[in-house]
DNA sequence: AGATAGCGCAACAAATGGTTGCGCATTGGC
DNA sequence: GCCAATGCGCAACCATTTGTTGCGCTATCT
């Protein structure tokens, strides 16, 4: 019996790095370009630039040309893709953890 | 405004890695060894090791030498605490997407 | 037209996740 | 009591990821 759900693993790992998770925060508060968030975060423009085209790769952001700038954007609905694995992951384990409460609850009963 | 929640980094990659999720998986079924665990795992016995390390680390596992065999098992009080960040960053952002679309809403309605 | 701002590409460094190979200790059969 | 087998730890090595710096192209603004 498995506990933890089928997961994608893709999308887990990326939103699995921290630098990435506060870009992910800073984006949800509008768009920004690699420019700009590696102004905001303790890391070059470059590095924001690689985690953006991973970030891409799994869908979780777009990026749209806007004159020389290139403005990334949350996709709303893989973002709601990847709340549900963690949501889902996090029940199974909670889930088990009760069990066990439940079980030691009952062998202290029966002592 | 911060969005997600401050969060454990170590505690978080920790849970990140899809082998060590795996791992957490099979010990919450009970007791095991690296070597159990290799079998069961697609990787070999040191490299699950490695990660009984990492694990161990941020207090997701403690083991105790049963004979000439090391037993690991979950800590039940720190796994509560990375489900706790799971669903703490997951409902964040949900509140954040359930946010945004509320706007969508209203712009559309004032169209 | 020329200075500047933004981006992409490439080379490099360190950390991570994996492997193989080795040696040491404990255990169990004879 | 001995010896083979089992389980573990340590070290060397490899690929990928995450970060850096440096360079050059293109688009914008005056």
């Amino acid at each position: 019996m498995s506990v933890t759900p089928d997961v994608d693993d893709d999308l887990w790992s990326a939103i699995g790095d921290p630098t990435r998770r506060r870009m992910l925060d800073l984006l949800l508060a509008g768009e920004e370009t690699a420019t700009s968030l590696s102004a905001r975060l303790p890391v070059t423009r470059q590095a924001v630039a690689k985690h953006l085209v991973v970030l891409d790769r799994v869908g979780l952001v777009r990026g749209a040309l806007a004159g020389r700038e290139k403005r990334y954007r949350v996709d709303d609905t893989q973002l709601a893709v990847a709340v549900a694995q963690l949501e889902s992951v996090g029940s199974a384990w909670d889930a088990r953890l009760q069990r066990i409460k439940r079980i030691a609850e009952a062998i202290e009963k029966s002592d």
